[in-house]
DNA sequence: TGAACAGTTGAACAAATGTTCAAGTGATTG
DNA sequence: CAATCACTTGAACATTTGTTCAACTGTTCA
C-alpha cells in the first residue's frame, strides 16, 4: 500500500464520495435553479416582488427596464416556480411562490457580509 | 386621477420599490454568488467537499473530471469564498469555508422537492 | 368594430462561460 | 539535479444566455 498518497485518492474513499453523490438529474436541477438567481435583473425583480405583488408594467417602470426584458425574465422565473401570475383585465400580476426565495436571498446576503469581514 | 391603472404603476408605488431596492453593487454580488452555484460541476464539487476535505486529484478521480477542469472550478469557488485550501507537500487540500453552502444547497433542494408535488 | 393598452414571443446579436489542450509552477525523492 | 507527481494557468473553442427589436395575442372601452 502506498502511503505517500493522501487518503482521498484511495479507491475506498472515491467510492464513498461517488456513493454519496446526488444523482445527475438532481445536480442539473440544482444548477438550473441557481442559474435563475444568477442574474442581476432577476434578482432585482425578485427583490421588488418580495415587497408586493406587481404587474409587468409596474416592475418595468420601477426598475427602469423594457417590458420585453421583464417579460422574458418573468418567464424564466415562472418556469423555475419562483413566481406565479394571475391576470386581472389587461394586467398580469406576478408574485413570489413561496418563502424559499427569501431564504436563499437572505442566506446569500449573510454570506456576502461575512465575506467582507 | 386614472383609476384604471393598477396601484403598482403609480409614481408613489414605483418610488417605494426603488427606495427599497438593494444597491447595484449588492445586486451584482448576489448574482455573481448564485452564478457560482449555477453549474453542475461546481455543485458536484461542493457536495463532495461537504462530506470531507479533499485534494484536487481525489476530487477529479471521484467525480470523473480532468484535474484541469476541477482546478479551474476550484478557483471560481475560492474567489467566491466558498472553499478554502491548504497545501501539504505535493497536495492541495480543499474544504468548505462555512455553513452557508449547506444552507443554500438544502434550501434549493427543498424548493425542488416541493415544486414536484 | 377598431383603437389603445398590457403583455408575450421569436429571431438575431453580443457578451459571458466551461472545457480542453498545452505549457507552466512548486514540492518531493532518488 | 533530474525526474516525477500535484496542481495551476492562459488561450482557444463551442455553447449558453440576456437584451433588443418587431410582430404578435389578449383585454378593455368608446
Amino acid at each position: 500500500m502506498d502511503d505517500d498518497h493522501c487518503e482521498c485518492e484511495s479507491e475506498e474513499f472515491t467510492a464513498r464520495i461517488r456513493g454519496g453523490m446526488l444523482d445527475d438529474d438532481t445536480v442539473m436541477d440544482l444548477a438550473d435553479l441557481f442559474k435563475v438567481f444568477g442574474d442581476s435583473t432577476r434578482i432585482r425583480i425578485l427583490w421588488a416582488l418580495h415587497e408586493s405583488e406587481m404587474c409587468v408594467h409596474g416592475i418595468s417602470k420601477s426598475l427602469g427596464l423594457t417590458m420585453s426584458a421583464v417579460s422574458h425574465q418573468l418567464k424564466t422565473l415562472k418556469d423555475a416556480d419562483l413566481v406565479q401570475s394571475r391576470r386581472d383585465g389587461k394586467n398580469v400580476y406576478y408574485s413570489l411562490c413561496d418563502e424559499h426565495v427569501e431564504i436563499l436571498l437572505s442566506t446569500a446576503l449573510t454570506h456576502l457580509r461575512e465575506e467582507k469581514r
